[in-house]
DNA sequence: GTAGGGTTAG
């Protein structure tokens, strides 16, 4: 009998901690982990008559784990009135094998309801890692990680760290967690254990850091995703392909195009050549970035792809039919349509639905019907987005018979229309002033299993306003918040312009304040829209007080706010004042647009001047 | 240990 079985022997006696039992008169506490009772003639006897008592011993438990005869478990646990805990951990200190130790942890969890320790959560994926049952380990801790809410970060660490078991599997232990936790949706935990690791000096990997990267992205947590980027190459993770694209695609998201294009010289400076992948982000981000010539940039790029021997797949058609149909340009997305079937590649259903969506918005509607004919006989089914898109197109034309029957289509395809789908249709009414067909829609919509959110709200109490029924439209907003829907920026924003409309522009101010005590952040919305509302009363000095909130609130001034003030100063015949603001607009790099343009003819033409072929204004009264 | 990146609707 060796140490590790008299380690077992007192493990397995389970005695409460503060207690000791006697062997030969060795006093040893039988919760000290590294118990082990020295051999020497006499001390057999004990270890005899330890064996022999009515508890369960390691060969019987892990013979009983392994048939799976857990009923005569339980029995014999009860009988050698054996602590299930102590038990497990008795088998992980015996060197039992880890598979069998994982069987009892969760036979135990869900039979006996017992809630394990980290410590013992811990030594068992140590247990694990050290017998490399990585498949094993990385389900367990991702079961770990989807029951466990309580346990802080901090605590998982000090257990990991504290349980035995060596430094490398310590960091394999982290990575799978880290990875666990971002699998899960909790990238916040798996950001937090992504520093943590930093701080142990456990090394991690792209298997856990590429899928924490990739939430942070779509989070929109940018600022997070920059640091762990810049943390992987401080610690010498290695680095591929698709961490680089991730950090690139979320860039492009968050519109920094700069940062993204460094991290694409990184790539490169690192020996990683940008990938198709890598070019249909930076392509993407061009087409949204919003800029005047964004389409010519992104064209740019798909000619440096091809002379980079990189060749542009669907994906890549599809963004650029999609970017030009959203530049209003659906001429130039049906060349690209073209070209890309020139190149033998098929259009996909997200082609067609972009090429629908680009002629509806040009109020082409039969040609995106029969768009989407061509797309059916072409073996491609249509779905729940390329209805969505005809509705749209279908109530934008005021075509709302054939609106409304696009739902029969729907249930008869088999599809089920979503929350979207209905916010279409309840928006094509208040539009077009059916408010009462907008409430029927919203009414149907439980019966169909779909629950209106804040959108359908939102378009139904703009509809209201519309009409002037504020009171109406401020008793929906009451009853949002009776389906426990919170009201959000954008209802906010209709509340505060439908109040302005009605020269009501201190009630919209005093429900400005109400927002931000709600923790709700206004937007650029929010404060044009109350500076509009006071110049529409002639108070441009509260006008100008509503743009230094703004400004402390971290917001600039841009087009559409100098219009606003542009327009106010120019209504009250401060010609002076308009013109010192658009000399600032200018100072400041704001680019006038036509409406910039259109509020200053229309005051001058008031005022008697006309404007000659280049713009230039002459008088002609005096 | 074997994971992870790019496109469409209000």
């Amino acid at each position: 009998m060796n140490s590790i079985a008299l380690n077992s022997l007192a493990r397995l006696m389970c005695f409460p901690p503060g207690k000791f039992v006697r062997v030969n008169s060795f006093l040893c506490p039988p919760s000290t982990r590294k118990l082990s009772l020295p051999i020497f003639p006499g001390n057999e006897h004990a270890i005899r008559s330890l064996c022999s008592s009515p508890s369960l011993d390691i060969p019987t438990l892990t013979e009983l784990v392994s048939n799976q005869h857990y009923s005569e478990l339980k029995a014999r646990l009860r009988a050698s009135r054996s602590n299930p805990a102590a038990v497990l951990r008795q088998m992980l200190d015996s060197g039992s094998d880890p598979e069998l130790t994982l069987r009892y942890f969760k036979w135990s969890r869900d039979e006996l309801k017992l809630s394990h320790t980290l410590e013992l959560t811990f030594g068992l994926s140590h247990s694990l890692a050290s017998a490399k049952k990585y498949s094993k380990m990385r389900s367990f801790l991702d079961e770990f990680v989807r029951v466990s809410d309580g346990n802080t970060v901090s605590s998982i660490f000090h257990s990991i760290s504290n349980c035995g078991g060596g430094f490398c599997n310590g960091s394999i232990i982290v990575d799978m967690l880290v990875w666990a936790y971002a699998k899960n949706g909790k990238t916040q935990l798996g950001f937090e254990a992504f520093k943590r690791a930093g701080d142990y000096g456990y090394k991690l990997s792209i298997i856990s850091c590429n899928p924490l990267m990739s939430n942070l992205a779509k989070d929109g947590a940018v600022g997070d995703l920059e640091f762990v980027y810049k943390e992987m190459i401080r610690r010498r993770i290695k680095i591929n392909v698709v961490s680089f694209n991730t950090v690139i695609s979320g860039l492009c998201q968050a519109r920094k195009l700069n940062k993204a294009c460094d991290v694409v010289d990184d790539m490169k400076a690192c020996g990683v050549s940008p990938n198709v992948v890598t070019y249909n982000a930076l392509i993407d981000g061009h087409c949204k970035s919003g800029g005047l010539s964004r389409m010519y940039k992104a064209d740019a790029i798909l000619k440096e792809m091809v002379d980079s021997k990189i060749c542009p797949n669907e994906i890549t058609y599809n963004i650029l039919i999609d970017g030009y149909c959203k530049d209003e340009n659906v001429a130039a997305a049906n060349k690209v349509f073209e070209e890309m079937q020139r190149q033998g590649l098929k259009p996909t259903l997200v082609t067609y639905n972009s090429l629908i969506n680009g002629l509806c918005n040009s109020g082409e509607i039969s040609k995106a019907v029969s768009l989407q004919d061509q797309m059916s006989s072409s073996g491609l089914k249509p779905n729940i987005i390329t209805y969505n898109v005809l509705i749209h197109g279908f109530g934008k034309n005021d075509m709302f018979k054939e609106a409304r029957e696009m739902l029969d289509v729907i249930e008869k395809e088999g599809l089920v229309p979503n929350v979207i789908t209905f916010n279409i249709l309840v928006d094509a009414c208040c539009n077009s002033g059916k408010i009462e067909e907008a409430f029927l829609i919203h009414a149907s919509m439980a019966s169909k299993g779909v629950l209106p959110d804040v959108s359908t709200y939102n378009s139904l109490i703009t509809g209201l306003c519309r009409e002037g029924k504020l009171d109406k439209a401020e008793k929906l907003f009451e009853e949002m918040k009776d389906n426990s829907l919170k009201p959000n920026v954008v209802t906010y924003n209709i509340l505060i312009g439908s109040l302005c409309k009605k020269r009501e522009s201190r009630k919209a101010r005093r429900l400005l304040d109400r927002m931000v005590k709600i923790g709700l952040s206004p937007n650029h919305v929010t404060f044009d829209t109350l500076m509009d509302g006071y110049c529409l009363e002639g108070n441009l000095r509260a006008a100008l007080k509503v743009r230094e909130l703004m400004q402390k609130e971290g917001l600039r001034a841009n087009i559409a706010t100098f219009n606003v003030l542009i327009k106010g100063f120019c209504k009250q015949g401060k010609m002076e004042d308009a013109n010192s603001l658009l000399n600032e607009m200018l100072q400041r790099g704001v680019v006038p647009n036509r409406t910039t343009y259109d509020i200053i003819r229309e005051e001058m033409v008031e005022k008697g001047f006309v404007p000659d072929i280049d713009g230039h204004m002459y008088n002609v009264s005096g």
